[in-house]
Order: structure tokens, then C-alpha cells, then sequence
DNA sequence: AATGAAATATGACTAAAATCATAATTCTAT
DNA sequence: ATAGAATTATGATTTTAGTCATATTTCATT
């Protein structure tokens, strides 16, 4: 099993604000996982008891909403962590993650990371940060579901997707998500997420291959009203 | 001018786990001031500098949207601290603050603070703690925001004012707030907000004393499709 | 107490998005 | 390779909420 004092992936994220010691220390009591696409990593309600710092893959934070859908709040990557929020609080999950593709994840136990928080004040700082970071973008998530339209919403989630997560080398987003998963991040029925799309592709904003979405016009995706 | 160590609004925040010594020293660089009812604290892009104590009084912290609409993201009162999250992250003011009724403020340079922070492990544990709170509140306003309609919206709010903020002796909302505020804790129009309270009202759910709400039906609401 | 301004209220109409129905396409497992 | 399932796509209709117009009420100021 890998060693987190040699892992390159804690570069991209609070974990690179411990020491070696530290490292070491959580290095020991880790453990390792594979997730498979599609599979839960943990449920609303779930106490979670440690956080997963994202190894490789994608998933999806969402919560099931009274009316059966499922808003997607968050997509989280490689290099990410994951649970911090409710690790900190002590409550159980609010939100469920569900991997987009496949996954590889190290879990690391509550009681380490309490520790460092307690003890390791650059690297509580630096949760601080990230979680302020959330906050923000939360925030922000918030005015433009409450002011936007659908095809306003729609076409800044395919800019976020493209300059947060980047593409491949045909140009199509790296981050595949299905109509459905476009429809709930941006809070909208399927239909209205795959005409509005539909839309995009005959304006010329878009172009798409297979589920796969591809942006021809980011210009004229940024003044959509 | 008062003083920190002796101050009873700290109990109800992160400030409650400085020391006495801690307290005393940001005792010595805080400025009181009185805001008035309509004033703004702090806009949008304004370097904060620091932390703001409330004292006494409500505000309301709201974004402006592109369309020119004002969306209340939460309401601050009495025992709360304010602008945490431009203070860590470095950022200048995500959202703006306006005073609902007269308020009585302490300011706490920015310095001081991140002293605290980096050296009072159980103050920055606190402080991630709140925040992590206003996260999971943020998280779910977003699946609400796109996942409800207006009228469940509304209800929410109102049980939402009720739970955490208490009433007056009449019974009434003890926050007093503007159609146009609720509209835009709702994101809808001024029109719309004041013809869903007006429905309420005909369902005997709530009943109105001039701009002030009561609720009459408090299951009713909760039950509210 | 009177006046004007602001806030609240309601109606009529329009726009946006949801729902329901049904095709067409793509993917998966045998 | 092919059947069946799942996903994507599009049309028709309904529902929800926004906009514009206009009263009515409340409130602050003189």
C-alpha cells in the first residue's frame, strides 16, 4: 500500500500542511479502497467516522429532495477531500456521494485528522480555508438558483465543468455526467436539461458526440440570457 | 466602552473559547459602533479587514444578481459573528450586509483574529465548526432552492424565522421583514411572495398584523404543498 | 391632521419550466 | 450480432411564477 508522506496527491489539498511525522502517522492507519461507477461511497444519514482524500475518480455530492429528485451540490475530484463537513460538526452525513466513474480513495480515521486539527494549527487553517472556500461557492450557488433561468444555470454549469475540471484531448469535457446529472445540478426536469442542450447544439454554443459535450462557443456561452 | 471578558454575547459564539488573556488583548484593539436600520455594513468587494461581534440587532447578507435582484443568502442576529469567511480566505466581501434594525457592533481587527486562530486550536476548531454549520444550512437552501416551489418556500422561511429567531409577545415573528426581504429570501417576486401570504392567509395558516406575520397553523405550514 | 411616498395587495396577461406521451438512439449482456 | 433496457430526444399540454398595471393601505414628515 501506498505511503501519504510520498503520495502526490495531498499537494491538492489540506493534507500537504502536515509534517512527515504526521504523514507517517496517518500513513499507518489508513486504508485504501477501489469504488466501482455508480456505487455509494456513503449516504444522507451515514455517520461517516473519517474523511477520504480522493486518489483518482469523480464523484457526486447530492441530497434526495421530498419530491424524489436527487440535487447533485457538489462534484468532487482527485485530490479532493471528502467528509470533512460532518467530521467536524459530529453529525451524520447530510449529503450522499456516488462515484461518476471509477474510483480509488484512502480513508483515513476521525480520530487522526481530530488530532491534527487540534495539534497542527497551518493545517486546521488550511480546512478552514477550503471550507470557507465551499461556503463561497455555495453562496453563489444559491443566488443563481434562485435569480437564473435554466439555460442561464445550464450554461455556467458547462463553463464550471470545463475550466474547474478541463477536457480531454478531443476537446469534449473530462467530467462525463449524464443529461440526468446535468439536470440535477442545475435543479431542472431531464427534458428541460436535454432541449435547453438541444438548444445550445442548434445555436451553435455546443457541440455534442455521443453523451459527450464539446464547447464551440464559450464566448457566446458566457452571454446566454 | 465595554469589554470583551465581561461581555455576555460572546457566550453565544466562537469568541466564548479565548482565554481571559486572549479576550482582554482583543478587548484593547476592538471599536464599537451603531449601525441604523437600511445602513450597509459591508458591500460586495469591500476588504473587510476583520471580524464584526453583533452585539444587538438583525442584518440581512444578500448577493446582487445580474438581473438586478437582491438575494438574501441568511440572516445574522444577535450573538453571531460576521464576515468569518472573507477574513479566512484572504477574499474581499462575497456578499453584502445591511442592517434589518438598528444594530450594535464590535469590530475586531483582522490581525487579531488570525492570531487566535493560528495559536487557540480550540477557537479555530470552533470557528470550523460554525462554518461548517453555515455550510450544511447553504447546502440544503440550494436543494430547496431548486427543488421546491415558491409556496413551500415561503413556508419554510416563515417556520425557519419562527424556530430560530422566536416571536414577540403577541405571537408575532419577533424578525420583522419586508415583503420584498422575504421575496428575496424566496428568489421570487415582490408580487408573488405577497400573493402566496395573502393565501396563507385565506387557509388561516398564518394572519397578518399590519407587515407582521403569526402563525396560526403551524402543522398546516410544515404540511404546506 | 393632512400629504405624499412607500409598501402591500390584487387582477390580467405572458413567459418559463414541468409533466406526460412517445420516438429514436445508445448501451449492455447474452 | 441481437434483444432488451436505458438514455437521449422532441412534441403537446399544463402548471407555476414573472411581469405589468393599478388599487389600497400604511407610514413618516410636516
Amino acid at each position: 500500500m501506498g505511503k501519504c508522506e510520498q503520495c502526490i496527491i495531498k499537494q491538492f489539498n489540506a493534507l500537504k500542511s502536515l509534517s512527515k511525522d504526521e504523514l507517517v502517522r496517518i500513513s499507518s492507519c489508513k486504508t485504501s479502497m477501489i469504488i466501482k461507477k455508480g456505487d455509494v461511497i456513503f449516504e444522507e444519514g451515514d455517520s461517516i467516522n473519517g474523511v477520504y482524500c480522493v486518489k483518482d475518480g469523480i464523484c457526486k455530492l447530492s441530497k434526495l429532495s421530498s419530491n424524489g429528485k436527487d440535487q447533485i451540490v457538489k462534484i468532487v475530484v482527485k485530490g479532493d477531500l471528502l467528509g470533512q463537513r460532518s467530521l467536524i460538526t459530529g453529525e451524520t452525513a447530510n449529503l450522499q456521494a456516488t462515484a461518476l466513474n471509477d474510483m480509488e480513495l484512502c480513508f483515513i480515521p476521525k480520530n487522526e485528522i481530530v488530532y491534527d486539527l487540534l495539534n497542527n494549527s497551518k493545517f486546521s487553517f488550511d480546512v478552514l480555508k477550503e471550507m470557507a472556500h465551499d461556503l463561497k461557492e455555495a453562496d453563489d450557488i444559491i443566488v443563481n438558483m434562485a435569480q437564473k433561468t435554466v439555460r442561464q444555470r445550464l450554461a455556467e454549469t458547462i463553463i464550471y465543468i470545463h475550466d474547474n475540471f478541463g477536457t480531454n484531448p478531443d476537446g469534449t469535457l473530462s467530467v462525463l455526467l449524464s443529461r440526468e446529472d446535468f439536470a440535477n445540478i442545475v435543479g431542472t426536469a431531464v427534458e428541460s436539461a436535454i432541449r435547453v442542450l438541444s438548444q445550445f447544439k442548434k445555436e451553435g454554443l455546443i457541440a455534442t458526440i455521443g453523451k459527450r459535450i464539446k464547447i464551440n462557443n464559450i464566448d457566446g456561452l458566457k452571454r446566454v440570457e
